[in-house]
DNA sequence: TATTTAACTTAACACTGTTAATTATATCAC
DNA sequence: GTGATATAATTAACAGTGTTAAGTTAAATA
């Protein structure tokens, strides 16, 4: 009876075993640089095993994305149960979605920008986690209009600009490593205070 | 005599052909899509000609980035000679800025997003053309301090928050074409003045 | 134990960037 | 004009790529 479930869990397991080695591979030597042969030999089977797991190697870069952004999530839905006040929120949250983008780099970008250039249709398609992720962002910029905080610009511009300073400056700083820039905190915050200031004003 | 000059000359205009058939290749196709081959094909060509005159392929890439970097240049400087209010140009170049990435996505995203990938010691080395970008901002954004309509945060910072900002927009616009963004006017005009209001208060 | 089914592998295709060796071509000296 | 020389361009090859179709092995069922 219950063969085919362990035989279910055991397809789980190498699907998992696959992803981790792939995920590990994307990161430190680039999605590019990465052939399936390499994956193989990394879980020790044949290359062609994959294919019997994931479609093609960019259905593989689409679930390592997915891990991802689940991980960010969570991170974030963790540190709104913990904050109140919602520009303090709003404050940390920027934060955290910046330092996770630095604290994973590539995977950041494998995300948010080699990603949508090999999925070219649909980015952010409805239902998905990074839907998800922007629909935790637009709940915190809400609440700060409803607290007449912020002045009032729609919610969906509000939380698009607040996405385009955190990714921006994400970016930079992942991209241009060795750009003289300023003390990295202080412009971190500084980009956060901004923006938010602006939002005020 | 001449005739030195003249084979100058015709070496100079094969080069030209090159960099710009690579261009037009990888800004259609993308540059991971364009083969060596692909190239040689369009200019008529054996694949390893190239090789004559180009180093490898990223060498091909970095030229293609330095003449897109050289035509913002161009279109910034020629901006800052028609404004006077530091503001009013500032707000100018953003915008300037902006939609120079959304008229060549694929050049932008090349220069300062699959670029550093590929050349991963040095983004804007000396001396180079991208740094002639960031000092032109930094010229304006210094101005801005310099008459107390910004407040005092450093020049570099406040350069770089302002950069940061159209960064994230640009990439997030061209990245995720189908994301149900605010019209896109109202958007970049909301980023530019959030970011500028926010530097001031 | 024989048969069916699922998991996995081998072999192959058409492609990639790049190098070394070779050929064609245009310039020069005579 | 002819032969030597330098330069430009090409051919052939290497080791690698993603992916598919066909073949093999191993496990579960009857």
């Amino acid at each position: 009876m219950g063969v085919k479930e362990r035989r279910a869990r055991e397809k789980e397991q190498l699907r998992q075993q696959i992803l981790s080695a792939a995920r590990e591979l994307f990161v430190n030597e680039g999605y590019e640089n990465v052939s399936m042969r390499k994956i193989a030999n990394k879980i020790e089977y044949s290359p062609t095993t994959i294919y019997l797991y994931f479609k093609d190697k960019t259905d593989l870069l689409d679930s390592v994305c997915k891990e991802t952004l689940l991980s960010l999530l969570e991170t974030l839905e963790q540190l709104k149960r913990d904050t109140t006040d919602p520009v303090e929120t709003l404050r940390k949250s920027g934060r955290a979605y910046i330092e996770f983008g630095l604290k994973y780099p590539q995977d950041y970008k494998l995300t948010f920008v080699t990603r949508p250039q090999f999925q070219k249709d649909l980015g952010l398609e409805e239902g998905s986690v990074g839907e998800q992720v922007f629909n935790y962002l637009r709940g915190m910029v809400s609440e700060c209009i409803r607290q007449q905080i912020f002045r009032e610009v729609d919610v969906e511009t509000t939380g698009q600009v607040m996405w385009s300073a955190v990714h921006g400056v994400t970016l930079l700083l992942i991209d241009f490593p060795d750009f003289p820039w300023t003390e990295q905190n202080k412009l971190i915050d500084t980009v956060i205070h901004t923006t938010i200031e602006g939002l005020k004003a």
